[in-house]
DNA sequence: TTAAGTGTTGCTCT
DNA sequence: AAGAGCAACACTTA
């Protein structure tokens, strides 16, 4: 579930209820879940630090802390992020926790323990090291750029979309969103898209996006504050065009499963 | 009871 | 060398 809507969702939770906090304690429950550095060491660079900003990049969540170092949080693909009060217990599942100095705290929640933490020195020395693409938000990645990435594809929009390498933040769910919006069937060649075409796809992937961040995305409970025109709450077996009421059509690629609709985004 | 499914990594094969 | 396919990770839900 934790693509760049829903990561970005919980960027403005940190930001609201976090920055400015003092970490009283950080808390490792699931050792696994950490990367590159022991739980103890953690713990000890972020206890008695201050939240400075809290940062996205594609599905990354980055934790800015006092030191200038960062927390970086990778959700998987069912984690999440819970504010828990001081009196509360922590949510089950909860594989790292921060407690504040009032007592109150951030739990970091992954069933499957499919999602990693780390620190680092900086957002854009990750970024760089990690060898992602640019935030497929981010207001310094133009058109251009886009048009550019795909006309050197060939693979399916889909899988270009998807890869975090190429551009930082689409998954499954979203990939299959942008191409419904934008009437594209999934399995088009990149490269085989008219230029005009790749950039009302652009353009159509950043208002999604928005649209679902202005939804609150991710949660269940959203799935209805969604608009009826998205396909995210259909995308089931069975499940029908919000548009047409054609019965929606798989395509299997890279492991998974995507969904489209046969009639609004027939394959060329 | 079996299988699918959200993402990433790393490996093999073409 | 790009890109496709697969298994592994752990667990829930249909």
């Amino acid at each position: 579930m934790p693509e760049l809507p829903d990561v970005e969702i919980f960027r403005r939770l940190v930001s609201e209820h976090c920055r400015g906090r003092v970490i009283d304690q950080a808390t490792v429950n699931d050792p696994g879940i950490i990367e590159g550095i022991s739980p103890d060491h953690l713990e000890r660079q972020l206890r008695g630090r201050r939240i400075q900003s809290a940062e996205r990049h594609g599905k990354h969540l980055f934790i800015v802390v006092e030191s200038a170092r960062a927390l970086v949080m990778h959700f998987g693909t069912n984690g999440s992020l819970q504010l828990v009060p001081a009196a509360g217990t922590v949510p089950e599942f909860t594989r790292a926790e921060l407690t504040f100095s009032g007592g109150d705290g951030l739990a970091y929640v992954n069933p499957r323990r499919l999602g990693r933490i780390s620190l680092c020195d900086s957002v854009t020395s990750f970024v760089a090291r990690s060898g992602l693409g640019p935030d497929a938000l981010d207001a310094g990645f133009k058109v251009a750029v886009f048009t550019s990435i795909l006309g050197l594809r060939k693979r399916a929009i889909k899988a270009v979309l998807m890869d975090q390498k190429l551009m930082a933040g689409i998954g499954n769910i979203y990939s299959d969103e942008v191409l419904f919006q934008a009437r594209i069937y999934p399995g088009t060649a990149a490269a085989s898209l008219a230029r005009e075409t790749a950039a009302a796809l652009f353009r159509t992937m950043r208002e999604t996006l928005e649209e679902a961040i202005r939804c609150g995305a991710g949660a269940e409970q959203a799935a209805g504050r969604l608009p009826a025109d998205f396909l995210l709450p259909h995308r089931h077996p069975g499940g029908t065009c919000p548009r047409c009421h054609t019965l929606l059509a798989t395509v299997k690629g890279g492991g998974r499963t995507g969904y489209y609709c046969p009639r609004c985004q027939p394959a060329s």
